[in-house]
DNA sequence: ATCTATAGTGAAAATCATTTTCAAAATGAG
DNA sequence: CTCATTTTGAAAATGATTTTCACTATAGAT
């Protein structure tokens, strides 16, 4: 999986005649060996400890490029924080977010992929992509 | 309709002590005769016509107080800014999102709420609130 | 109607996350 | 190895939102 997703990154850099390069090596390394759903502050304060003297603003730019290439995805959970996640062809899943831990586990429902289908073209929509997350307490908060 | 929600907020301002102005009333005013889904920005805008003395802040302040008295609700839709839609006590739907012109429709789905729980019971997760989002065409921007 | 404590306001400054700029450094095709 | 091009880090810029602060308005008591 790890070395599938270094070579999607690998291809889509050649494709796009851009450069590998150590910071990005490390930070695709270190994407890809955490949780998740990391934030763009966390991966980097992740980095910090071994690679001190990578930069914020690179490893914006590199999640983006990740992003781009289609091995991470964007995502908002609305503690003003973009988080990236892993991603995969036609992985489709949503999200269950504790609002008191901040734990963020998915899910897959085959009957809600075949309703949102049936809700876009009901609307006359084209469907992209559709984003569906339940925010409550996990079972650990409850009490 | 919007007397209902006039009440509401008089109600939260009064239980939480705070004053009635001129500039709540106008923004409430607005809001209520809104569309469902504006933002900050538009809802300023619109205002500094008839009201031009006015603050950006103030009305995020009111907006903000219209949020925590339940008459309105916080969306972000992922193009930076937040918008508030007016809501009501036990109306839940979701939002189609045209990644092209922008606009927002709604619709609700009994059979995705009822999933929903059930998805969130299978989790062990108490959930408190949800987000369904669709993104894609709307039928006028598909050609 | 007047006082007065308290809350609210506008404008500007401060924050926070993110993006851009820019000069210096690294990459890789030839 | 050269050189055009891409990257990088640090700092400045941006954009949305929040806070600060001196001043004003509100409402309950007088």
């Amino acid at each position: 999986m790890k070395q599938v997703k270094k070579k999607i990154f690998e291809n889509f850099m050649a494709e796009k005649g851009l450069k590998s390069t150590r910071q990005r090596d490390v930070i695709l390394e270190a994407f890809l060996d955490s949780d998740r759903h990391q934030s763009i502050e966390e991966l980097y304060l992740q980095l910090r400890g071994a690679h001190p003297t990578i930069g914020y603003a690179t490893v914006y730019r590199t999640l983006k490029l990740f992003a781009e290439s289609g091995i991470a995805r964007e995502f908002h959970f609305g503690d003003g924080q973009t988080r990236y996640e892993h991603a995969s062809e036609g992985d489709h899943h949503d999200h269950l977010v504790c609002v008191r831990c901040g734990t963020i586990s998915e899910f897959t429902n085959e009957a809600v992929e075949a309703i949102q289908d049936e809700v876009a073209a009901s609307h006359g929509f084209v469907m992209q992509y559709h984003k569906m997350e339940l925010y409550g307490l996990c079972a650990a908060c409850q009490r």
